[in-house]
DNA sequence: TTATCGACGCACCAATCGACGCAACTCGTA
DNA sequence: TACGAGTTGCGTCGATTGGTGCGTCGATAA
């Protein structure tokens, strides 16, 4: 409690660092006491605090200081790596259970597997892109392509069959996501990497991604399936990302030093998202964000597209 | 103060060239900052960012550097002029840099292996998007897309980098050949089955294959990568195709038992491809055909369309 | 009295500087 | 066909710049 108004030296006693610096990060970057008569002693509140620690974290990760003001500055609240991301957005139902997820999908994702199972590549077609045109990409992934994909594979699994149908509708939905990339394709400097791990072949949730950032205007590099670490680093070093995504399906290809490597990356990426159910959350190094869905995702994309908008760096 | 001060490597990054790159140019070509005391940092101003833009579309359009730098110098005006220029002026065609080896290809070629050094998706999709909209798509891949993967594959082999080069060129043709098929999809029966052979992962030549045959009007099914045996011998089944193409692009996955399968199915397609470089001529089963490019297997495709359209047959 | 204020300065380090050289492409010439 | 000449992007090297955290100093608020 008592927290109400802070002095200068008990704030930089809990963040840990010296009291000038408060006072530097004040006339340099802004930030400082909301309200703060010059002369007169600095009061901290709450809100203050926070932004203060924002920063501290985030330099602490090895954001330049520039940068990580500005962040700090403009994001009233957003702690990443702790439980206040998940509140925001919440799409509708979504669910792991049901033996055949098709059935509790809507109509749409009943006639689209029954179009599945003849190999009607056309009537994929038509229904993807119809769907995607009336609901939007991430709708259209959560409740109609992800359960059907599901559906089938579980069927796969079961029957060692439908390997041909699985591998129609994969191309169909790629087909698709490409059509509505292309559609509207984005300008502006791309600032987003997204990539699969390692020998990861599964690239579909990514490319609903780059699908639905291309709709809602973010530029974005797409690698594709089974990038090397080597290459990944390489190309966050010649690109400079704002943020890397990094799909992993199965814990196979979820090797967390693939992240520590981005996280060492001499231009290291102002956020790291590793996607996917691969990842194990209790494995992730420090200061890499794990999106529960496919809103998540899109949504920070787009908060870190918009903090570094028109920002310029040192 | 002016709040626009771009550093070097902010630049860079956003261009997508190397720090020493934009060096080189503001010595060599005098695009650099407006004032610049020699010595000191420097900062670049959004004119400067808009000359260095138009540098850098116009080599990406395959423009000789030297000709480009002197356009830039001396243009006030912004974009939208060179839409009609850009064909008609062909400069001395020098080009260097440690780029990737294209061969007498053509301009075009040229400008997609820098844009795809630089990693510049939006670049890469805009000339073969042109290009496709331009020339087609067989010839948009027999000249400018084969060549520039050729010479990508080329030199990833020879130095063992550029994988991430290579990830996003195919990712960018692959979204280009699908936004293609769908533009124009064909309707009616499916009588054309494309397939990878099993393991086979390579898949552009097919998407490409399969996007002129829907430029042509002819409908087809795809069923993608890594097909086994088994499946593709199902899908035959339940669909009766007339024609199926089978992709191998290594010798490791032409096993030539995957066309027998197919020459035994209950439902013999009339015609069956071996495309691509993988498959022995000598080790091919008789009733197999192997066509020597895309421009044949298109033809050979639609002369099976079209033999059928009269003559059906059970 | 004591903690903090504003101003100034210093040490550290990443980014950048200029210079040089390499590799690879194209073209002209033999 | 082969080879030298010219062009060009970019890696490397040692030196320098400039951003950053923080200590110090006289003055002032609490």
């Amino acid at each position: 409690m008592a927290d109400e108004a802070l002095s200068a030296g008990a704030v930089a006693r809990r963040l840990g660092v010296a009291v000038t610096t408060l006072r530097t990060w004040h006339q340099r970057y802004g930030l400082g006491p909301s309200e703060h008569v010059p002369g007169h002693h600095r009061r901290y509140t709450p809100a203050d605090l926070a932004r203060l620690e924002t920063m501290r974290r985030l330099t602490a990760e090895g954001v330049s200081p520039a940068e990580a003001a500005r962040w700090a500055r403009q994001a009233p609240d957003r702690t990443s790596v702790d439980t206040v991301t998940r509140s925001r957005i919440r799409p509708p139902g979504r669910d792991g259970g049901g033996a055949i997820p098709v059935g509790r999908a809507g109509p749409a994702a009943r006639g689209l597997a029954r179009a599945a199972m003849r190999l009607d590549a056309a009537a994929i077609n038509e229904t993807i892109a119809h769907t995607i045109a009336a609901s939007g990409v991430v709708a259209t992934w959560e409740t109609l392509l992800r359960p059907v994909l599901a559906g089938i594979g579980d069927r796969h699994a079961a029957t060692s069959g439908l390997i041909e149908v699985e591998h129609l509708v994969s191309r169909c939905v790629s087909e698709a996501f490409a059509a509505a990339s292309q559609a509207n394709a984005p300008s502006g400097p791309a600032r987003i990497l997204l990539s699969c791990a390692d020998e990861e072949q599964h690239t579909l949730p990514l490319e609903a991604l780059a699908a639905a950032l291309a709709e809602a205007g973010v530029s974005y590099r797409m690698l594709g399936a089974r990038v090397p670490v080597a290459a990944l680093v390489e190309a966050v070093n010649r690109t400079g990302p704002a943020a890397v995504v990094l799909w992993s399906h199965t814990r196979a290809t979820a090797d967390p030093a693939q992240l520590s490597a981005l996280l060492a990356a001499p231009r290291r990426p102002l956020l790291i998202l590793a996607a996917g159910p691969g990842w194990r959350a209790d494995t992730l190094p420090a200061g890499v964000v794990r999106p529960v869905d496919l809103a998540e995702a899109v949504s920070l994309a787009m908060a870190v597209r918009d903090s570094l908008d028109q920002s310029r760096e040192a």
